[in-house]
Parts: structure tokens; sequence; C-alpha cells
DNA sequence: TCTGGGGTCCTGGGACTT
DNA sequence: TCTGAAGTCCCAGGACCC
């Protein structure tokens, strides 16, 4: 297979290029920003807010590569943020904008290569083994139009890795971002992907890269370079048989054009921790208002769920989970607020908690999908 | 002073059945 | 009747990803 790894970066105003730019924060409206604008594209530069001074929850959803100079990045906290880059400009996070541009580009992108594997909102693989012209210039050329007929319809750059599998595509699209195009071929395993750190492999985050660090395995060379049966004495047969193969760059997974969920959820950070007693009707009526979105997400979706769950975040951060599984399928906001109500006795409710969350899995197809996309 | 929201997959333990 | 092995389901938690 020749897999073809594309990310699209998702920050499109012309006056924000080359800007520290950070997207994050708890979901504000657009509007918040400074009063109604048309578009964020309308607004200039100086009226945008600045992220000195900012207080309160919420993290880094995505940063410009500006800012990530200053060390800040996706998943870092704002008022961390905030001390480490003043004067980067904070968006909101703006998920519906995000869906209609995704659907828009997935869109272009299917129109040239069929064989598409969905991997979120900004992310997609490609196979154009079949593909006429896919061939050229190591697949170089049809990234390229890719690319550019992107930028046309939508303003959009994206970053492109071209390989021989999932894995490498992945990794090569890391080499040149933003808006760069790699190709790595089999043959440049030692030269390209040995030297690199072991947690550029998709997989491998910070727990197992503290093991790794801790054996004294930092880059993907010197993962390949150990013993198979010791990685599977140190991680396990199945991780370790897997860092094995990725480290010699082996990956034989295929592109999955197809896929049902497998669980859905509504979840929500508090502005501050909230106690099961003290605010009793306070945290009554979001676990209420959680239940509601949830069964209205299955149910426009066409999905329907057995188990039922709870998942509750301490102030210490620690967080547990229960849940149960009823005899039969459900989007009735009620019972699943029943049910969850049944998982939510079965925690500590003594100390104070920061996050509450529903969930419904085992789903079940129903026919009345209301989603069109 | 921190650390979102929505997912998937894996592992391991306990209950239950055969 | 008791015991142990094996399979399955359920549940909880951890790691990881976008």
């Amino acid at each position: 297979m020749d897999a073809f790894y594309a990310s699209v970066e998702l920050l499109r105003y012309p006056q924000l290029k080359g800007l520290p730019v950070v997207i994050g924060g708890r979901r504000r409206s657009v509007d918040e920003l400074n009063g109604p604008w048309p578009s964020l594209a309308d607004i200039p530069v100086g009226v945008f807010p600045k992220l000195s001074g900012y207080t309160g929850r919420g993290v880094i959803t995505t940063a410009t590569y500006a800012a990530r100079q200053f060390g800040v990045g996706s998943a870092m906290g704002l008022m961390k943020a905030a001390k480490r880059c003043p004067d980067a400009i904070l968006l909101p996070v703006d998920f519906d904008e995000y869906r209609k541009y995704s659907r828009q580009f997935k869109a272009i992108i299917t129109d040239i290569v069929p064989l598409m594997e969905d991997r979120g909102v900004d992310e997609v693989y490609l196979d154009f083994t079949e593909v006429p012209g896919g061939q050229r210039e190591g697949g170089r050329v049809l990234a390229r139009l890719i690319q550019k007929s992107i930028f046309e319809a939508t303003g959009l750059t994206c970053s492109v890795g071209v390989a021989p599998n999932k894995l490498l595509a992945k990794m090569a699209s890391e080499f040149n971002k933003p808006n760069g195009l790699s190709v790595v071929f089999e043959e440049d395993l030692q030269t390209k992907i040995w030297p690199l750190s072991c947690r550029k492999i998709n997989g491998i985050g910070p727990k197992t890269d503290e093991k790794l660090s801790a054996a004294g395995i930092h880059t993907i060379g010197e993962l390949a370079a150990r013993d198979p049966f010791e990685l599977q004495q140190l991680f396990g047969q199945n991780q370790g048989r897997w860092l094995h193969q990725v480290a010699w760059g082996r990956d034989d997974r295929p592109l999955v054009t197809e896929s049902e969920p497998v669980s859905l959820s509504r979840e929500t950070t508090f502005e501050r921790d909230l106690h099961a007693q003290h605010d009793k009707a306070e945290l009554g009526a979001l676990f209420t208002r959680l239940c509601e979105r949830l069964a209205g997400d299955l149910t426009r979706k066409g999905y329907a769920g057995r188990t039922i769950g709870v998942k509750l975040r301490y102030d210490d951060f620690r967080s547990v989970t229960r849940d149960q599984t009823l005899p039969v399928a459900t989007v009735d906001p009620a019972l699943i607020r029943r049910t969850a109500g049944l998982c939510l006795n079965r925690v500590d409710l003594t100390r104070r908690f920061r996050l509450l969350g529903v969930r419904v899995g085992n789903l079940e197809k129903t026919n009345f999908n209301q989603e069109t996309t």
C-alpha cells in the first residue's frame, strides 16, 4: 500500500499568519470576544484579546508555530501559557466552523482519492496505490494536487506525508509543518526515522516514553537495536512485539474507510469545584442537562445504547468511572438520567469534584438517523 | 495554579456458566 | 458434591489520540 497522510491546518485568517496565536479555553461564542463580527476574518489584529492576564480554567487546543517557539502547545493550561507567551492572541474554539471546513476538505480529497480513512476533524489517511498518477515522483505530484485543491477551495494549508504504510506516512507528515510535503521510502528508515525520538511514534505517549527512557532507549534507532524478547519482558507480549515492529517501520494496518462509534459521551468541567451536598441543586440541573444532550446526540446520530456510565474527576485530578448495563438499549433521557444516577451512588461523593460526564456504550443502530453527515 | 472534550483500545479482575 | 479450567460478560482504569 502507498499511504498518504494529511493533516490540515485549521487557522485560516490571513491577518494572523506568522503571529503567535493559541486556540483554546472553555467554549465561548465568537461574539464574546469583542461584540458581534460578521466573521473572524474581518477582525483587525489589534482587537483580538491577548493571552496576558488570563485567569481561570482551560487548555490550549492548538497553537500556531510562532506560538510554539515560546514553548506553548496543545493541552497546556492557559494560565501557564499566558506566563510563557503573554502577547499571544487567544482565539476561542469554534467546533461548528471546524466541522464545516472538515467536511469541505474531505469532499475535495475523496473526489481525487476515493479510499480515505477519517482520523478526526483535521486528519486523514489515503491509499493511492490504485489512483492514476499516484506513483509519479514517489507520490509528490498527487500530494501537491491535493494541497493545491484544498487551498484554492478553502484557504487552508495542509501538511502531507507519503510512505509505504500509515505509520511512516504519519511520521513523514510531521517533517515539514506547516504546509509541508515529505516522502519517506523504505530505504530511508535508518537515516530519517531512526534518529527521531521514540515519542514521535504514533502510539507512544508520555508513559511509554518514560519507561523506554528508564531502559536507556531514547531514539527509534535505539529501540530497533533491542532484542524483541527483551522488549516483551519489559512491556508485555503485545506491546513489546508492537514496539519492535514499529521501530523497524513495519505496519500492515489497512485503511479503515468505514466505522461505527463504540460509545457517545458528554462531559463538562465546572468553573469551580462542586460538592454533591453543598451544590446539590446546581449539580442536579447540570447532570440532567448532560443526560438530555447525550440523548439528543444518540437520537440525532441514530443510535441507542445499553451501557450507561458516569465519570467524575475529583479536585485532586483522580478520575473514577462507574457503569451499568440495561437489558435493552435506550435513548430515553429520563432512563439515562436514572441509571447514571444509580452509577453516581456507587462513587465517593464526600469530596469535591471538577468534572462530571455521562457515557452511553454498547451502541445499537436505530433507524432514526437525523444527521446527513 | 495548573491540566478540555470526545473518543478508541487494551488489560485485568470478578462473577457466572459450562 | 466438590474442584478446577476455560470462556464470556461486565466493570474499572489506564494510555493514547485528535
